[in-house]
RNA sequence: GGGGGUGUGGCGGAACUGGCAGACGCGCUAGAUUUAGGAUCUAGUUCCCAAAAGGAGUGCAGGUUCGAUUCCUGUCACCCCCA
């Protein structure tokens, strides 16, 4: 009785393919080629999850429907390895975190083969292999060894650098200090968040209320020595570039609010002594805008420069350079005691709207150079030093967060707009200096200016301040230099020396390793664990790895390693030339496979990893390594896959249910009763337990008790998670594939449902019975099989599905590729005649899809190759059109009726035959008809009145 | 608080540029077949009315139109991201 077994058939086709290679692919593209990539995933202990194979289903559907095309296809898979999982693993057991990622690499390759992607799996990779980040590596030197040329906006090499003569007259080592100031890889003393506890810092998106998201440890901002990436070189390139993607524009637009490009100015506010404040102005009207500020300003930038004569005070960030000396001796104290306190205060802390403003009088004043006013400057942590110059003008009358300080400390509000449109705000608390509006008006109070319209005025301003020579144009960027070290073990060592005097102490200059001499592997230490100090566990290394000797002279070899970013900045170049060791990628082969054409993974990832890659991508390009500017062509984000469907009630105390609209969370995310607070029991019901009343569900037994219903995302806590392997093993890879297309749209999230899997394996089971015959004890086609020719309709349903598969694999749709293939067999099924030339076809157009099952059933209809590279079946519209068409008639847009009419019919023939129907005829009599409306071949609609 | 997305049967979802709402699958109902089946096949399945005729119906309220799931205005709910 041969059933159609997947466990017997998956494990069989998946090694045909590996023996015969069959997705090699080719060395040189031949005719169209095509680059299909998913997001390479971080191979974690937990294994493969049911949200991987989503995108990894959808590219291998376009990657195996390609090669039937006849294009070149590159579809590769590799891990992105390095990163803190890992690493906390080894220090828990104390062994080598290549060890764990190794096991756990195996396990993801096992479970993806078992899916059957038609990945190439001779250019896998793993950033954590020593003969791939011994390019990441040696594309760091690319980066140490660049520099921006503003005027050009083009990264060229450090040699090409203008050493300005003032500098060259110092010597050698100040002409390498002006270089190292310059390169895109450079060092700062940032302010890290540093986490004692996980001995490491941390990306902002790692720290949450001051706490570290993983482990919940108190994270504080200290100053350390950090590598920085220069991104912000590149920020407006990032920007428009944009434009030449096909992204969703939700992503494009993440992008260009997280580089947040803003147009304003930099304004300089006298803090020299009051009476030299008009030779100041004179100064400054001769000689222009310097590039940096002297003793005698404080310099701020401004989105708003037509605001200036409603600037009532300043703030400067508590870290600002000019903190100290603008402060008082008898504000000492308390200006101290704030700025100790803002180090513990993480950027988002700091910029909630919803604490209380705090901050502290400096004693000092600054001259507004718009009209010679002294006002008073202030510290206050919602100004970051990061941004713009980290000091502002404030003008509470027109800044939400100016005016809450304001507020707070009794400082004057003086409004200089009011609103075009009246109502758009309370004027009169406005003038009063009551109220804040933010909007576009007409200036009021600012002498000249007055009555000017908001986009006007900056424009003149910005002109006007440019000749007086103390304010000038500026651009400003939300997005910040990339902080690119971390006090880890397991990630890239950098390819960097630092020079030591005799007594073993750093020169400060720096020696970057010879390219020739990557890659730098990482060295044994003896144990993993943090020790509290921000001191990366390299230091633990031994003498012989820490302290090279080059041409006499020693070294300490840098032991921050890179982030876990560093690694997936380039993967998709490496899998074009896996095996180079000459260089990273081969120039030919670049050209001819780049850019990337689908670029399928999370929107998890649509900041960060796609906004570093490009950027490298551009650094690479500007180095003449990279003929493209973008890296991704067609990017698409999988939407996420929720937990099964869950029917939740609430009990309370005395085992009453309360109904959910009574119940709210708390802080610990427990449901409490809105009504006494009280703790609630959370109670999983069964589907059969509810039922829906309106628009909501309630309980059978009490319908007055209201029931949440919905899927939840898949978690460990909540226990609601697919294991791909288990569903392999009860449904066949073919089923999971399946059901992974057929459940919606790529894009959306969507629940799970192990009876939808059921579902679609029933079509499969459907498929193998079409062509072969389950009755038979030996492996036999179906009787209905013939060789004879398909009839006029078999035809017609065999190229309507064709037709459908093919546009809906073009447009990425395939669910209703999938449905219209149900639909395929449920018809052929009830058909006594099956001829091969219908089922053939039929199995190509499947094969995408359902690969394995494919391949078993073209081999049992007779062909002896892999159906891999045969022609993907073309359509014939002229097949398709069905000859009678069934056309509703409408009366006032409402259907009366329904008439058969041969398909082509002009409208006077269709009008004619909708009047001649019987039902239309009683219908229309001692009706008035006004109008007539006919769509050839789709509906007749008469306008009438009685 | 800001940004993005989504609302269609009991459930997942379909409907090309405004033209037959509910394709396809799950579930459910009935029947056939079978020693049996969580197997297979057939038919039915948006709701209301006993059925037919008819009416209502794509979160809600309006609008444009001969005609709106689709376009416009307002509004509500949920989800995701950022703060």
């Amino acid at each position: 009785m041969p059933r159609y077994n997947p466990a017997e058939i998956e494990p069989r086709w998946q090694r045909y393919w590996a023996e015969n290679k069959t997705f090699r692919t080719p060395d040189s593209v031949d005719g169209e080629k095509v680059y299909i990539l998913d997001m390479f995933p971080y191979p974690s202990g937990s294994g493969l999850h049911v949200g991987h194979p989503e995108g990894y289903t959808a590219t291998d559907i376009v990657a195996r429907y390609s090669r039937m095309l006849g294009k070149s296809v590159l579809h590769p898979m590799g891990f992105d390895a390095f990163g803190l999982p890992a690493e906390e693993y080894a220090i828990k057991t104390n062994t080598p975190p290549r060890e764990s990622t190794e096991t756990n690499i195996s396990t993801f390759r096992r479970q993806l083969k078992m899916l059957g992607f038609s990945y190439d799996w001779d250019r896998e990779l793993a950033t954590t292999d020593v003969a791939y980040f011994r390019w990441t590596q040696w594309i760091f030197l690319v980066l140490f060894d660049t520099w921006f040329d503003e005027t050009s906006q083009v990264g060229k090499p450090i040699a090409e650098l203008p050493i300005p003569p003032s500098i060259e007259s110092a010597g050698p080592e100040g002409v390498a200090a002006y270089r190292d100031e310059h390169r895109l890889a450079y060092q700062s003393d940032a302010l890290v968040n540093w986490c004692p506890a996980l001995g490491t810092v941390l990306a902002n998106e790692e720290v949450i209320d001051g706490y570290s998201e993983r482990g919940d440890h108190p994270v504080q901002r200290i100053p350390l020595r950090q590598w920085m990436l220069r991104i912000t070189s590149y920020a407006d390139r990032l920007g428009s570039d944009l434009e030449n993607v096909n992204w969703p524009e939700g992503i494009k637009k993440l992008q260009r609010d997280w580089i947040g490009r803003s147009t304003g100015a930099e304004v300089d506010f006298f803090i020299g002594d009051e009476s030299d404040f008009e030779s100041w102005k004179q100064t400054r009207e001769n000689d222009g805008f310097p590039r940096k500020p002297t003793a005698q300003e404080l310099r701020v930038y401004t989105t708003r420069p037509d605001t200036l004569f409603g600037a009532t005070y300043m703030v400067i960030a508590p870290e600002h350079p000019l903190a100290e000396t603008l402060t008082t001796e008898e504000q000492a104290g308390p200006v101290k005691h704030y700025i100790d306190a803002a180090a513990f205060k993480s950027d988002r802390d700091r910029q909630d709207d919803k604490t209380k403003k705090t901050g502290v009088f400096t004693g000092s004043y600054a001259i507004n150079p718009i009209n010679g006013k002294p006002i008073p400057i202030w510290i206050a942590d919602y100004v970051l030093v990061s941004y713009g110059t980290g000091a502002i003008m404030a003008v509470p009358a027109h800044d939400t967060r100016d005016f809450e300080f304001a507020e707070t400390f009794q400082l004057p509000v003086q409004p200089v707009f009011r609103p075009v449109v009246s109502d758009e705000i309370d004027t009169s608390a406005l003038f009063k200096g009551k109220a804040c509006f933010t909007g576009s008006g007409i200036a009021i109070g600012s002498g000249i200016y007055d009555g000017l319209e908001t986009e006007t005025f900056k424009a003149r301003i910005i002109e006007d301040i440019d000749k007086a020579g103390w304010g000038r144009k500026a651009v400003n960027y939300k997005l910040r230099d990339w902080l690119f070290s971390r006090q880890r073990f397991w990630g890239e060592p950098f390819p960097i020396l630092h020079e030591l005097d005799e007594h073993g102490n750093k020169t400060g200059a720096l020696r970057a390793v010879d390219p020739k001499d990557l890659p730098i592997d990482l060295p044994l230490i003896e144990d993993y664990k943090p020790h509290g100090r921000p001191e990366p566990p390299l230091e633990k290394a031994n003498d012989e790895w820490l302290y090279p000797v080059i041409d006499g002279r020693k070294y300490k070899r840098e032991t921050n390693t890179m982030p876990q970013w560093a690694g997936s900045c380039w993967y998709y170049l490496r899998f074009i030339d896996p095996e180079n060791d000459e260089t990273f990628l081969d120039p030919e082969l670049e050209r001819q496979w780049m850019p990337v054409d689908l670029y399928v993974g999370g929107a998890e990832h649509a900041v960060l990893h796609l906004l570093y890659s490009r950027f490298w991508h551009k650094v690479l390009y500007d180095r003449g390594h990279l003929t493209h500017p973008e890296p991704f062509g067609q990017l698409v984000n999988q939407g996420m896959i929720l937990g099964e469907m869950e029917f939740t009630g609430y009990r309370n105390a005395n085992e009453r249910w309360v109904s959910s609209a009574e119940v709210e969370t708390n802080d610990e995310r427990q449901p409490i009763s809105k009504s006494d607070g009280s703790l609630l029991q959370i109670v999983k019901l069964d589907a059969d337990q509810t039922e829906k009343q309106g628009d909501m569900f309630v309980l059978k037994s009490d319908p007055t008790i209201r029931i949440d219903s919905r899927a939840h995302k898949m978690s460990k806590a909540r226990g609601n998670v697919v294991n791909p392997d288990e569903v392999v093993a009860d449904y066949g890879a073919d089923a999971l594939r399946l059901y992974e297309m057929f459940m919606g749209p790529l894009e959306q999230s969507k629940p799970w449902s192990m009876a939808g899997v059921s579902g679609v394996r029933n079509f499969l089971d459907r498929v193998w019975r079409m062509v072969i015959n389950e009755r038979e004890d030996e492996l036999a086609l179906n009787p209905a099989i013939t060789e004879s020719e398909p009839t006029e309709e078999q035809l017609r349903v065999l190229h309507k599905t064709i037709k459908a598969v093919t546009l809906d694999i073009d447009s990425l749709s395939f669910n209703t590729a999938i449905a219209r293939m149900m639909e395929f067999v449920n018809f052929f099924t009830k058909e006594k005649q099956r001829p091969r030339a219908a089922m053939e076809p039929f199995l190509l157009v499947l094969a995408p899809f359902a690969p394995h099952l494919s391949e078993e059933l073209w081999q049992h209809l007779g062909n002896s190759n892999t159906l891999a590279y045969e022609a993907w079946p073309t359509y014939d519209d002229s097949l398709i059109a069905e000859q009678v068409v069934e056309i509703p008639v409408q009366l006032k847009g409402k259907i009366r009726a329904r008439i058969s009419v041969a398909r082509g019919l002009s409208l006077a023939e269709l009008e004619k035959e909708a009047r001649d129907h019987e039902r239309v005829r009683e219908l229309l009599e001692g009706k008035q008809v006004h109008k007539v409306i006919v769509v050839p071949d789709r509906l007749v609609n008469f306008v009438v009145s009685d």
